[in-house]
Formats: C-alpha cells, structure tokens, sequence
DNA sequence: AGCACGCCGACT
DNA sequence: GTCGGCGTGCTC
C-alpha cells in the first residue's frame, strides 16, 4: 500500500537514466506492482515507464502522479527487475538499455496480442467542469456510473473517438490494457522418444542429474569432442529437469538454431518449447513471449538474448558451444550470455552447463580451479576418426623456390581430390586485414613486448603500432628473427584464391561464400545446397564454412593461411587459432572415405597449430593459461575497454586523453593502457582510439566510472566524439 | 529524448 | 516590431 514509487523512464538518454519518484494516486493503491508499465508525467509531456519499486517514503519533494498503469501484468519479473541493475551496473549501461535488451519492443509498446483496452476515470475528473462539452461530459457520466469499461464498448454506446482523445489530453480518462481470455497453445508436434545413451554420455548424465537433484547454483563444464553426442546429453538432462519441476533455459549460437534444431526440440517436449530468436515476426516473438510468462512453456529455446526469457524457477541453463563469440553482444548492453547465465543460475539456484569441444580459457580454468564440474567426452558417437592433420611448413616451401599459395602437398591433395570426384574446403580467414608484417623466410612477427601483440603496420605514416599500450617503432628492413629481406605485409583473400584454383583447374566448378557472395540467407541456402548435391567440387570460405557444416563428400579441406588468425592483434588469437582449426577439422571425414587436413602456416611449431593437428585441448591450455598468467590476461583479469569514434582525429584523442587523464587517480592500483589507436584506427572515415584498464577485479571501478561516463556525456560544449564502454571484450581490434 | 527558455539576426 | 535560429538546462 505504498504512496510512492521508483520509476525509470523509456527514453534513451544519459540525462534521464536515474530513477524518478512519483506519488501513487490512491485508486492505483492497490494494483501498483514492481514491474509494471506506467504512464507518468514527465516536464509538460506523458511518457511510459516502468515502475522498480514502491517506496514508502520519499526526499523528493512537488512529486506528481502516476497518471495510469499501462499494462495490469507486471512485464518485468522479480528476478528481471534485480537483474537490471546487476547489467547496468556491470555492462556500464543505462538501465533503460538493459530493460530494452530484456523485453521484446512489441511487448513494450501498446500492442501485446490479447490484450483489450478499458477506459478509466482519473482522479481529477471528479472536479471536471464540462458545461460547455456536452459529448465530453455525457461520456464522463457513463463511466462514473459503470465504472472501468471496455473502450469498444464506450464506442457501441456512441461515444466518438474524438471525444475520448479529448478527455485523455485534459487528464481526465486515462487507458490501460488488461487479458482477455486464455491463451493460445504453443507447439503441436507429435512426441519423439530419448536415444540410447553411450558408456560416456550416460555418466556423464548422472552427474548433472545429480546436480539437478542438489538444486544449488553449480557450473558444470562439458568438454565434448565434436559428434560425441552432446544433444543428447543435453535432451536427457532437461528431461530430468522437468521432471523435477523446474524449467530449462537452452542456448546456442543463432546459425545453430535451424529448423531441423527446433524439430528437434519440439519433438522432444511437445507442446512445452517457446524458441526464441531474431529472425520471429512480432506476432510469433509476442505467442512465444507470452507461452513462456504464463509458464506454458517450460523448455526455452533461443540465440543470446533468449537469457533473459522470464521463465520462472529454472533449474538447468545449457549453453551449447559456450566458446563462441556471439554469446557477447557488440552493441549496448555489451553482455555476455554465459555470464548473465550464471547471474540466472545463481539466483535460481541452477545448474549452468556449458558445452563445447573447445571450451573457452575461462571456463576450462574454472574447471581447473574447481570452480566448476568437469565432463569429458573423447569419443564420437557414430565410428568415424578424427582426420589426420598435416602442417605444411610456408617458409621451407619458400626455401625450396615454391612460391605458389598453395603449398605442393595442398597442391597434390587437390589434386587426388579431383582425380577421384571427391569434394574440397578451402578455408581462409578474411579478417587479415588488419595488417601485420611477417618474414617468409623465418615466419617472424614483430610484436608487442609489453602486451604481446602483433604490432599493426599504419601504412601511411610506415610504422608499426601497438594498439593496446601505442607503442611505436619504424619497420624494420631486415628481419629481427633471421636478418633475411623477404619481409612484407601478408594478405590473402578468398578473391585471390579463386583465382588461382580458376587458374589451376579452368574446367572444374567451385563455390564461393564470403560477405561478398553470400549476402542474403537464401543465397547461403542455395550455395549449402547445391555443395551438398555435389555441383561444384571445390567450396572456398571465409568462418561462414568453418561452422556447423556436414558435407559426406568432402575427403580434403585446405586451411590456406593459419596465420592470419594467428596474428591477428588481440591477445586471443591463439585461442581463436585453436577453436577455428579444430571446427574446420571437423568438416572432413564425415562420410566413409575419410579425409584430411592440410594446414599451412609460417609458424608450423606454434603451439595452437601442434595442439589443433593433434586434437589435443588440454595441451592447448596448458601452454596458452600459462600465456596468460605471465601477461595477466583474462582469466587473471578483466578487462574494460573504452573505444572513442569520431570523424575528426584530433578530437578523438583528446576526448580520450581527458578521459585517461580523469581514470588516472581512479585506476591507480590497476594498469591503464593507452590511449592508443584500435587496430582498426578508421573504419568509415570513423577514427578510432581506445583505452584499456586491466585489473584483477574491476567491479568495485563499477559506480565511478559509470560517474565518469556521466560527466563525460553532461560535458559542456558536450563532446561530438562518440564512447562505448565495453566490459571484458571478446575482440579488440 | 523532447521541450521550454532565452538571446541574437533578418524579415512581414 | 516579431519570427525563428539553436545553445543550455531540466524533467520526480
């Protein structure tokens, strides 16, 4: 029964993100609840808010009223309303940002499906004189006579629509929405029964049912290798889940969630899955949103945002290929699924299971300190091998006078490949365009000593940058490593070679998928089919073809150049080295004739690439956590990185050096890094400047940083220059 | 964000 | 004289 309430506004504005105090008008008394969504006065306008709390008290003085409640069910759970805060509290963002990443737009806006408008007198239209308003006036007498009332009935009583926009901009009516009947049912597929589970799936089952039964917040990690038959572990253990009462929360990464995924799903527990993910109609987002709130639907299937689905009393998060990127979000609220997951499982006292073949530093570190359960599975389910991996040394085929991009024992595989009506994947990673600078004879790299990255070649000004620390030094003539001439700046793009297989093999067909050839998603649909269908014999990608795939045709697949993601300028290169090889490995020896790998690189002893061709993850992070240890990076640290874009260089470095200037007493115990420029410095004429600070726990930086953020956005004249804030970065380039 | 207030230039 | 440009400040 509280007289006051704690309201943040849905604007998108640094000057209204902080809570505002309204005084509740006593009719509104008793059906105020945390969660709902209002409609407040704000200046001399109206504007829709969602109410965080009631207070019973206030400091705040000349406080105005709630003027109506929009919506009678709270859109917001308990568990959603803490967990705002918690978000932009850790991601430095405007809770309204955190609110909007939560709730589906359609579900804030005024169009909820199933929902009927009712007209209601406010409090001030007791004191309404409408003499000189009839229709106004014979409206306000049916409604103090019939009370609350259905705005299409007020219309069959031949009240003009005219008269009510009247009376609600002179504060007298106010609408609000309410349920209409029961809903409609979600799903309706026919039921598919549980597989048989292996020696090693089974086991690993009966620790997390165990868990299950425990009901306290645990991370267990499932190191899995690819085809081992983690699906299935995950199926069983929702189904014991359920069991138990509880609902589950899946996650995997968007190009996971096909139809056939969802068929899947929807088999196993008919009638009780919502999926979730970006590319639902409004209409179908709002059914699955509202099957999941009125708790018919008890599995929850979706892409990173569906973290947030109000699925109540949850007792299982799966977090399918936890390692992958796209768990982080790139735009505000810059969250990372995994770790909003364990906030959920926290909160609900619930297992967290975190699959993957090649499970992310952090996580395996966790399981190393104990912090989480280990699961391992080595085998695969159906009896094929792991292929065989061949590291092609560059630098000695340089020796031996073949300067041709594709190595003579690639060469020779393409060739066996055509000869026999076989099928070939030819990998490159595009993203070598942030440029480095490599010895061919030696393989050398100039890097960071300090930060230990590549540094980045700035053609323009011929010098080499750090764009962690702005270390800077000219490029050298001679290789440091070897003292050879041969070095120069490396590239290779898919273009370049489809032009030497055209040029090679003129009369064999090929396939292309990068950005450029694959825009839409019929397009990747209709390369993914005809490959299939064994139209063209040779497939060149970009990542798109490193993922996911399953071609039994496919006997070869050529990594063209491991060392662009090698050295790539971010400190998680070899990882991503690791976790690319491992994924485009699998690609081959689906079908019966087997298959291999060829991997060619100038760093044939580096320990990503060794690791990667032996299949073997913990001697990957054995020698990468150490990496880590020494430079302090993540899991040793976190990392905050604050990125300032503008199209002015000159105004983006001092916007950033201000900034820098103000964390300095701030991050005195911590290691301040830059201002430096990203490795990418323009991106759409957009120059770009960035400053790290890396520390062993930055929470407690949380509250005055996100003061800083404040000042720097009430700047006057305010700064054109634009800042993102982004807390522990998955790439920083 | 959006809107008022306020203080300067150029138009009916 | 006033209409309108956008810098500044404020919203419970």
């Amino acid at each position: 029964m509280s007289a006051y309430a704690e309201v943040i506004i849905d604007l998108v504005s640094h000057a209204v993100d902080r809570p505002f105090h309204y005084s509740v008008p006593e009719q509104l008394q008793q059906q105020l609840k945390p969660g709902q969504q209002v409609t407040v006065p704000l200046g001399n306008r109206r504007c829709q808010g969602f109410v965080l709390r009631l207070l019973d008290e206030t400091d705040i003085e000349n406080l105005k009223d709630i003027i109506s409640i929009t919506d009678q069910d709270p859109l917001l759970t308990g568990e959603q309303l803490a967990l705002l805060h918690w978000i932009s509290l850790h991601y430095y963002c405007r809770k309204i940002d955190a609110l909007h990443a939560m709730i589906p737009a359609a579900f804030r806006r005024e169009k909820r499906p199933n929902r009927m408008k009712v007209v209601e007198l406010t409090p001030q239209a007791s004191e309404a004189d409408l003499k000189r308003a009839p229709a106004q006036n014979k409206a306000l007498d049916i409604l103090k006579e019939q009370g609350v009332l259905a705005r299409h009935k007020l219309i069959q009583l031949g009240v003009k629509a005219e008269t009510m926009r009247a009376l609600e901009k002179k504060g007298l009516i106010c609408y609000r929405l309410v349920p209409m009947e029961a809903q409609k049912k979600v799903g309706n597929s026919s039921s598919t029964e549980p597989h048989l589970m292996l020696n090693e799936q089974a086991s690993c089952f009966s620790r997390i049912s165990h868990a299950l039964e425990q009901q306290k917040a645990q991370r267990i990690l499932l190191h899995g290798v690819t085809a081992s038959g983690k699906t299935e572990v995950y199926m069983q253990s929702i189904t014991c889940c359920l069991d138990l009462g509880k609902s589950a929360l899946v996650l995997v990464p968007e190009i996971s969630l096909t139809p056939q995924m969802i068929e899947h799903f929807e088999g196993r527990f008919p009638g009780r899955v919502a999926v979730l993910h970006s590319r639902l109609s409004v209409a179908e987002k709002n059914r699955q949103w509202t099957a999941i709130l009125s708790g018919e639907a008890k599995v929850v299937l979706g892409a990173r945002s569906a973290v947030f689905a109000p699925l109540k009393s949850i007792g299982i998060i799966i977090i399918d290929e936890e390692h992958e990127t796209t768990y982080k979000q790139e735009e505000t609220p810059r969250y990372h699924a995994r770790d909003v997951a364990w906030w959920r499982a926290r909160y609900n006292k619930a297992v967290l299971l975190l699959g993957s073949a090649t499970p992310s530093l952090e996580s395996y570190y966790l399981a190393v300190r104990g912090d989480a359960e280990l699961l391992s599975m080595k085998e695969r389910v159906t009896p094929i091998q792991l292929p065989p991996v061949e590291v092609v040394d560059m630098r000695k085929e340089l020796k031996e006078n073949h300067r041709h991009i594709f190595s003579r024992p690639l060469l020779e595989g393409l060739n066996a490949v055509l000869e026999n009506d076989e099928q070939a994947l030819l990998f490159i990673n595009r993203r070598g365009f942030a440029g480095f600078v490599l010895c061919r004879e030696c393989g050398h790299v100039v890097r960071c000593k300090s930060c230990d990255v590549s540094l980045t070649l700035h053609k323009d000004r011929n010098i080499m940058c750090c764009h962690y620390c702005a270390h800077e030094e000219a490029v050298p003539e001679v290789c440091p490593g070897c003292g050879g001439v041969k070095i120069r700046h490396f590239s290779a793009g898919t273009q370049r070679v489809e032009e030497e297989v055209r040029k090679l093999y003129p009369r064999v067909s090929l396939i292309r998928m990068d950005r450029d050839t694959t825009s839409s998603r019929s397009a990747h649909d209709y390369f993914y089919r005809q490959f299939k269908a064994r139209k063209a014999s040779i497939l060149i990608g970009t990542q798109m073809i490193a993922k996911g795939f399953d071609f039994p045709g496919v006997t070869l697949v050529g990594v063209v150049a491991a060392d662009t993601t090698l050295n790539l300028p971010d400190f998680r290169a070899p990882e991503r080295t690791f976790q690319l090889l491992t994924q485009v490995s699998g690609r081959t020896a689906r079908g019966p004739r087997g298959g291999k790998v060829i991997v060619q690189t100038y760093h044939p002893g580096h320990y990503s690439i060794l690791a990667a061709a032996e299949h073997d993850y913990p001697a990957f992070y054995k020698q990468e956590i150490e990496n880590r240890r020494q430079l302090a990076y993540p899991p040793f640290s976190e990392l905050l990185r604050v990125l300032f874009t503008y199209n002015e260089e000159k105004a983006v470095f001092d916007a950033a050096n201000w900034f820098a200037g103000c964390l300095e007493p701030i991050t005195n115990e911590l290691e301040l890094l830059g201002p430096a420029p990203a490795a990418l410095f323009r991106i759409k004429d957009q120059y770009r400047v960035q400053i790290i600070i890396k520390g062993e726990k930055l929470s407690g930086l949380a509250p005055r940083i996100k003061k800083l953020i404040r000042e720097y956005h009430a700047m006057k004249p305010a700064w054109p220059v634009r800042l993102a804030v982004d807390f522990n970065p998955q790439v920083v380039l």
